[in-house]
DNA sequence: CTGAATCCACCAAGATACTG
DNA sequence: CAGTATCTTGGTGGATTCAG
């Protein structure tokens, strides 16, 4: 182990780095992966059991969503071919490794939204005030 | 206030924190603003400065870009009336602790990433394989 | 140099209806 | 119950041009 004690000393040596994390929010970056990763933390759940836990989620979206994460090794799709049939969706170890950078963004969202929202409506305020000249509406 | 006094004041209660997460994925998880974060980690850079260091990004996306981040409280941006003008952009306190969670976001893109990668291959051979007849192409 | 303005292509995502 | 198939649309982002 050659004298380096510490291999990760540089976070940044070039850009490939927020490469990687841009492409892994391009893939969970969409509407609806992460509410489905997230009502299946808990545990195994039927498609119908999944669409209801996610309130305003279509049919469509949830099979392409659900596809796409069994595409990506993340749930596993297990069929049961009984009448009525049955399809449990399970998270991977993959998937839940996924849930650790889950939480530390909702950790953020948590802890620093507030403020972000806060200066979303002070921009928001400044621009109309210098629209209409400095006077309050 | 006849019978019902709180309308609804829990909606979600457990999966709220989900929505939290998806709106922060909402904000952040489009196509250039980790990439712009990411480069504006090391310290202040100019308007163009910004631009070569994050390649294949146009004008408009950038201003963009930099403009919500600004409206966010995620960036400060600063402009000297020279001739010719110069801006520079600078991560705020703000923006700097986002990167805790896309530190987080990364280590998971360098660990399992290449694992969700082969799980797609897998995936791609195995729905190719189905639709010939269990041949190989 | 640092943008703003305009036009346009593409695709994610919703609505709806149908199927095994 | 667990999906597919088809159509439609709003928004994101690219290319280009104009401006202070």
């Amino acid at each position: 182990m050659s004298g380096t004690h510490k291999p990760v000393p540089r976070i940044d040596t070039s850009h490939e780095h927020c490469r990687a994390i841009a492409e892994t929010l391009d893939r969970i970056g969409d509407k609806w992966t992460v509410l489905a990763v997230g009502v299946l933390e808990q545990g195994p759940l039927r498609y119908n059991e999944v669409r209801r836990s996610i309130s305003g989620i279509s049919q469509r979206m949830l099979t392409l969503t659900l596809k796409n994460l069994e595409r990506d090794g993340l749930v596993t799709r297990t069929m049961y071919a009984t009448i009525p049939p049955r399809v449990d969706y399970e998270l991977t170890e993959l998937g839940r490794n996924l849930l650790v950078p889950l939480r530390s963004l909702r950790e953020w969202a948590v802890r620093h939204r507030p403020a972000m929202l806060a200066a979303r409506k002070r921009f928001a305020d400044k621009g109309r005030s210098a629209r209409f000249g400095q006077r309050a509406l």
